[in-house]
DNA sequence: CGTCGAGTTGACAGCCTTCAAGCAAAGTGG
DNA sequence: CCACTTTGCTTGAAGGCTGTCAACTCGACG
């Protein structure tokens, strides 16, 4: 199993704002991230910033890296982080879907896919409720979730860069959802009072937000 | 090799409109475009639409089927295709990005991760941009373009979908390339007079749009 | 010759951005 | 332990990019 090889390896731990990877340069292992937030994403030569993808606890980084070819986007570390490393090849013998690597490109490929829609055709509380109903999921996939409530360590600039929005307007967005009774968020914790209510908001269609 | 597997089948074909996928359903076999434009798509219930991906000759369809899972989003016919049908299961004795379907993934989530920065960062002319350079340059890549041109089958309201703009904005945008005299487009052909200028336009990064 | 889809144009509204200022909490150095 | 700075958050006013609504043209098609 790859658990079993990632136990074999020693963790690496990177501190906040530390690359995890750069541009065009070859990652030395996969990393299997044991605690902390991390995101892949693009600087555009003006200086605005688009976050392309989220790392959670639980995830890989990157599962692209075994099907060869250098990263072509950063990945920074958003808190302190701490992995396992596992070589980029050793999943060769097996990425049909049933072991983990597999399922974790797919769930690459659909999550980039639902962000596509999100960033194409949603508003701004559209966009801010879909990230926040798919954080949720994903930390309470990871047993991360406690009742209603997770961690949240993203600050509203990151949102922003999520979102495709500017921070001052997520700032008026999130407090229009706190006002709605929809969210609670403060102090880097998350409280989801209905998550039916919040993924309605965000026009999630069923399949969006369960990858 | 894969195109020999290909060979060994018979081609099909689809009508303009026709669905080569649909949602939650398994696909019969993994299509290899010959001839004819697709994309895939997700609708919200109010209606809005936007195309997640867009196939062109010489593209599989879709290589994350090979992962396994049901496709989560449909696939039509934007001209006739016709293409040649090979299993699904054909390729999991070597993903890792020296043959054609490990590289056709690595594609997808490339050319996913750009969308997203243009979706999420890039005004309506840069987006534009984008497209019609990420366009040109795969139909050169498949040697369907002819000097400066290639065929361009896509309506404007198409355009608008892909490009996450209105109708009416998508053809003022157009307008104005084309009075600064960056692209020529019409009756299905699209001229560029000066690739790099359009890609300064589009704001793209050197990895951008080389996928 | 009527219909339909695609493209075009104008007027107006609105969502979001930009610019600017102020506040609180956390980190830093003396 | 207390300035001082920095970072993140908040709020107001004004403007712009893009959306909405509507009407018109043109060519393809039957």
């Amino acid at each position: 199993m790859l658990s079993q090889v990632a136990q074999d390896r020693s963790p690496v731990h990177f501190r906040m704002h530390q690359f995890l990877a750069r541009e065009n340069e070859k990652p030395e292992a996969m990393l299997h991230l044991q605690e902390g937030w991390a995101c892949r994403y693009r600087l555009l030569p003006d200086g605005r910033r688009q976050i392309t993808g989220l790392y959670l606890p639980g995830d890989y980084c990157d599962p692209q890296w075994a099907l060869g070819g250098l990263p072509s986007q950063p990945i920074v570390a958003i808190t302190n982080v701490r992995a396992l490393q596992l070589p980029c090849r050793a999943s060769h013998a097996g990425l049909d879907g049933h072991n983990g690597f597999g399922q974790a490109l797919s769930d690459v490929i659909e999550r980039q896919a639902n962000w596509l829609v999100t960033l194409g055709r949603k508003t701004a509380m559209e966009r801010v409720a879909h990230l926040l109903v798919e954080l949720f999921e994903r930390m309470r996939k990871a047993g991360l979730a406690y009742g209603q409530q997770c961690a949240m360590p993203l600050t509203q600039i990151e949102i922003a860069d999520m979102t495709g929005l500017t921070p001052v307007h997520v700032n008026r967005t999130l407090q229009s959802m706190r006002a709605k009774g929809l969210v609670e968020l403060q102090s880097k914790w998350l409280r989801i009072p209905e998550l039916q209510a919040l993924r309605e908001v965000g026009a999630l269609t069923p399949q969006e937000a369960a990858a």
